[in-house]
DNA sequence: TGCAAAACACTAACCGTTAGTGTTAGGTTC
DNA sequence: GAACCTAACACTAACGGTTAGTGTTTTGCA
């Protein structure tokens, strides 16, 4: 079964992004609680439930593209250089993902998240599922099977720290002042870090 | 304009009391999905337009018990004795708060929680809020008018100590390990926690 | 007793979401 | 190329949480 790279995938993913611009432009232009799923469905020219077949929500609409967030943050942790130290290299992970999401074609969607709090919702349950993502690949990084309360409280600081600076005035330098926190709690926690 | 301390106030209490009561009756008996707002209100004998008089969504039916968390939170920061450090009380607070929850009545009211992601949601969403009104707290504690990044950081870390020592398979121990973290971490930024 | 406000009831609807049921188009096999 | 299978898509209808609109009762107060 080979991975079928024809027409049908591409005419599905071209589907896909119809849909999410389709949704991004009418939130973007007329607010999102102001416009319905039908609305998005009409202007893609798309059924709804072909809409829901290719996002599980509305949240998901706006989020497309972060898809890649937690894949980020797991390789930032795993496949970082094999001299380089854990928290050093999700500090600079996390310094970049900041930076992205306040470009200046980034930043309109991001203050549609921040006011809307079906969105807030959404994602904040969506970094947990990466905290809990990362807190995996921190406790394989340690050599261990399962996580620990350690690995998930560490992981959790992480994906806060990205929230808390992205919030704040000053995102670069909030980075700094939450990972000097993280730091210390890592140094502070790794003999019992095992276990 | 007096508190009217009434009949009025006490009947409302006693109608919110009787819908909270069924509501958790029928979700702990049937399952929280497999009940429907017209269920409880039925069960409750009051109309659909009545009980959301009373409770914002279906998930408050769920949480209105914890009411006291943001209350409790914030009194163990600013009512705490004249030479109490912070985290220490606030490590004592939380672990009052998780012990309260792995009691024998509410433990299986945090397991339909945790099963259920509309709830899960839910509850992630009132942390941030807790987070929120915890660092305001730890802000005025300082003498700051407003919040900082390392107020608003702790904070959550705080409220992300409950949430994993709850899940955790010994809670206790679980609240020890955060905070050690969380020591950690606030003596590293008490430097430049004035901002 | 009369009045204003609050609580409550009822209907009907809105909106996100899903089930059920086809229909079409793409890829596979012979 | 014909037969066939699957995935994508369309359509209708509904379910369940939530709200608007409207009216009725209850309560506190003058």
């Amino acid at each position: 079964m080979t991975v079928m790279p024809g027409r049908r995938e591409r005419k599905k993913a071209a589907t896909r992004r119809k849909i999410a611009d389709a949704a991004l432009g009418l939130f973007l232009e007329r607010g999102y609680d102001a416009v319905g799923i039908r609305d998005v469905a009409a202007e893609a020219d798309v059924a709804v439930t072909t809409l829901f077949s290719h996002f599980a929500s509305k949240e998901a609409l706006v989020f497309e593209q972060d898809q890649d967030f937690e894949r980020r943050l797991v390789g930032a942790a795993t496949e970082r250089g094999p001299h380089e130290p854990l928290i050093p290299a999700l500090r600079r992970e996390i310094h970049a993902l900041v930076r992205h999401c306040t470009t200046e074609e980034a930043a309109p969607i991001w203050r549609m998240v921040d006011q809307t709090p079906s969105l807030r919702e959404y994602e904040e349950s969506m970094r947990m599922r990466h905290a809990d993502a990362l807190a995996r690949a921190i406790a394989a990084d340690l050599g261990l099977t399962q996580t620990t309360t350690v690995c998930r409280a560490v992981a959790r600081f992480v994906v806060e720290a990205f929230s808390l600076a992205r919030e704040a005035a000053d995102p670069p330098t909030a980075v700094e002042e939450v990972f000097t926190m993280i730091e210390a709690a890592w140094e502070a926690a790794r003999p019992c870090a095992q276990g």
